[in-house]
DNA sequence: TCCATGTAGATGCAGTTGCATCAATATTGG
DNA sequence: CCAATATTGATGCAACTGCATCTACATGGA
């Protein structure tokens, strides 16, 4: 727990410092960018692992700053289908640098840096398995 | 990030299933319980690597449930000591079995139960080298 | 002694979270 | 076809967090 308090943290600064949004957005923005066809907010919160109505207000807030454009879902008057814009598109990829500095700042240095790929196996398997890898190079 | 938070999760609604405080509370009884002579808000905030504002409130929830006492430091106006209340005691006592199951139950079964040590060590590599162990067994 | 600076801890405010619940649409069994 | 139930997503409320700032005491130097 403290381990992971003080990685996020340490990101949030960085973040913050560099007038960029939050970290939960930087995994919002990225799952949003990996369809382009579109995603509907049910099938994201298996994928972010985050409460249904953490996940509501956090789109709520992605749209409201423009990054996330919401449309209707076809065939289901129930969901809605959301889309990156262009500046959700823009500030994903600004954040990337930052973030991932800040991962590498955390973790240079120590055990867990040679051992990284060990490290995640381990985590892996406490998230219930779930998701495919989240790459998010670019 | 989503190791930690399903772990946290899990632990917090078993916690409050039982109608025990939340999780934070634990470590802060179990370090103040720990200094019987009575410990500081900034030497327990070292060593529960909380921010001052955050431990401040932690305290003052955890003083108005009864479960610790603030006391005056000699030789220094400022500051407080704080000791554990025996209700305080109890409910430590009483919410490690349910902290200890739910952790069992979200490792049984993992690569991560069999490598606890391992993992453990490269986490421990994270947070500044810090602290002594946590050993909250009794 | 007095002032400048440093440290301990508290707090107002705005934003976020968890919980419970709600409205709207979908689906299913009779 | 309709009522019962399930699913999707939103929201009121109370609690909690981060940030900036504040008060009170402490300490060191002129």
């Amino acid at each position: 727990m403290r381990a992971s308090r003080q990685v996020r943290e340490a990101v949030e600064r960085a973040l913050k410092a560099a007038g960029l949004p939050p970290l939960d957005w930087y995994d919002a923005l990225w799952e949003i960018e990996q369809a382009p066809e579109g995603i509907r907010p049910n099938a994201l919160e298996t994928r972010l692992l985050l409460p249904q109505y953490g996940l509501s207000r956090l789109i709520a807030r992605l749209v409201e700053a423009g990054y996330v454009a919401r449309g209707p879902s076809p065939g289901d008057g129930r969901g809605q289908l959301l889309h990156l814009t262009d500046a959700g598109r823009a500030v994903r990829r600004a954040m990337w640098p930052v973030y991932g500095a800040a991962l590498t700042r955390t973790f240079a240095g120590t055990r867990a840096e040679s051992e990284a790929a060990r490290l995640a196996a381990l985590l892996k398997g406490l998230t219930g398995e779930g998701r495919p890898p989240q790459p998010p190079i670019a």
